[in-house]
DNA sequence: GGATAATCGAGACGGTACGTCGCGTCTTCAT
DNA sequence: ATGAAGACGCGACGTACCGTCTCGATTATCC
């Protein structure tokens, strides 16, 4: 990272991060209002008073804008669910600590933004790096959290040793995407109660 | 319903199937040859030999249209894995025959066109009744299938009666719309046979 | 004509007259309310409570349409101005008569169906029988009458007898023409006492 | 004025004019080509190598671009036909000169542009700045030479000096326009004479 | 009186052009 | 020499009418 932005730096005047704050800041309040469908780079511009070349000199096109708008301040991060000393104070196992951040991953997917998020990682057809930035972003961080306690769930024995744990980690989080992005049955708090007993059963020793 | 049925009936010129058949038609080539992005009304009319406005009397938008043709000779239905008959003559267990159909999902879904009928499910931020459909057809019909596999498992004492089917549903085609969405990890037929492993552990009885 | 007519018959279901009159009567009230430009011919059927075809089955475009509109009850003819027994009767010289004649003529032409009317003769650029008859209906009448007051004013010895009638009607009827169009001066009656004096002057003896 | 000029400039990149004389070249030559009725904005555009929003970016409509098209080289001005020293140098009267002059403009309008432009004259039906600029650059500027001619004809003792000027112009370049519009006779250079012959008569002292 | 046939209202059809919107690029001026 | 302003070429949008056609229903003449 400070690597690339060091190869950056002596070329001309650096780029003004007023301007780019007003872009991100103009697109994220356009994406509450209306919707992404109706977001527009001519949009994003008048809103930040900015040029078009402004918005494009950034990123290539409404996605890339969208991308990096709802990562700024999108779904905040869930959190140090995974506390070395927390877990004791609270006297939560792992698998309950697994169940309460889920429920803190459904109640940031489940509101409006949330939902936007999860159909631009669906939509998104390119491999584009911010693409992969916005999916490491909002869902493998937070499947990341899930396989640390998942680990430590079999380090401390309380599930069985041989778990499949990608397998296991793409059932748990497919579930909920699966919920949000079907919308055939309600994605509320007792899904993460009822996918961790699931789950538990096929996961104990 | 019969009434208006009637009322619509007699008057004006009949549409023509033949045109819907030729949209349909083309849009389903376009799809295949520049993918859902580059598709377009003007062009679907163009290939179709037909007037826009026909295109618009059927379909509100392209979207719509592209569910339609893709509905029409998409991926077609994966049969009757659940045959009475059927399961004694492979000497499948239910179970055996679960992972089957997974294969067979996922042999679909792992192709170009599968992956845009799934994005096309994700991006889809409406509930028109096209909408519905679209998701019944591809998604909704296969969970269906799932659940007749599971309950007919509980039934011969293969899994436990306990289960919740919903929910294991819901992270067993959870797990493959996530890989396929995210694409963090292979779409293939082992995945099946993790799935099915894994949740199996936690089925028995 | 009669036998035209009877050229006509035959098996089927005649023409509905009735039809007829409610497209022209159509046609005429969408003129009024919205102008020529405004014209459709499914603007036409459909106040008329007709199919389109049945507009086309009596006229191939909106133009005729409008001109078989508009002289079916556009400005009426002027009447007989030219009674032998009238003019002794009210003791107008000629002259006098033809003032009278085209302040009637300014009269109707100065109204906005009039100027309607001005307008379609002049943009016809084509030369149909209808465009022909509708000239002649608005235009060319009228200044039959001016030329057969012209002639009798030289039968009279009114006017001298070597005046080139036709320039002459030309530079009459053109003045108001070319005022109706060009909208450079008003139409008025004052225009008729103008056009006569002016003209007289050349006409005398 | 200008100030509003001023407001308007510096801000954002200029119109071409390279594109604007692009769009009226194109207009000129498609109704050369095919007549007006056949204009089409999009036609236009395609033929200029422009997109149609800079053309409606300019003109309104089509009747407004080839209005402006026309204007910038459609029947070119008929000369200084009254400069001080020509008419001694020729020895013509000024009635002469008007001959001369109706001759000339006689011979544009006799042209299929020139037809054109008058029905474009006569079936204007706004008071749009363009509309009178059109009339006023092919019409009225001419008519301004006929009256130029007769007030110096009046100056000059050669007609009667309580001439209706204002009528008599109407009457002799109406003459003209309704020959034109109506084409129930030839629009020659006979008729030039013929006009100012009649006119003439009732001209003289 | 039944068959035949042309017309009727209705409205979908293949098209053309409309006028607008947004794209991504460019050109200019002010800072 | 950057950045806002905004025009540019382009292309698709969704709509309005065009003039034609295909329906079922109606209304006349002819056999």
């Amino acid at each position: 990272m400070k690597l690339q932005e060091q190869e950056r730096r002596g070329r001309g005047r650096p780029r003004s991060d007023q301007a780019r704050r007003a872009i991100l800041r103009a697109a994220r309040e356009l994406i509450r209002e209306n919707g992404l469908a109706a977001l527009t780079m001519e949009g994003i511009a008048a809103k930040a008073g900015v040029g078009k070349p402004t918005v494009y000199r950034w990123w290539p096109d409404r996605h890339a804008v969208a991308m990096a708008a709802l990562m700024e301040d999108g779904p905040s991060e869930s959190g140090p669910t995974l506390g070395e000393g927390r877990i004791p104070r609270r006297r939560l196992s792992t698998i309950q600590s697994l169940e309460q951040h889920l429920k803190k991953v459904i109640e940031v997917f489940a509101q409006p933004v949330g939902r936007t998020v999860a159909r631009m990682i669906a939509a998104a057809d390119d491999d584009s790096e911010l693409s992969k930035a916005f999916r490491n972003h909002f869902i493998v961080a937070r499947r990341e959290e899930g396989r640390a306690l998942l680990l430590r769930a079999i380090e401390l024995g309380e599930i069985r040793a041989d778990l499949d744990v990608e397998t296991a980690l793409d059932m748990i989080y497919g579930a909920l995407f699966f919920r949000l992005l079907l919308g055939h049955a309600p994605l509320n708090e007792a899904l993460a109660r009822q996918i961790v007993s699931e789950a538990l059963r096929g996961m104990r020793l």
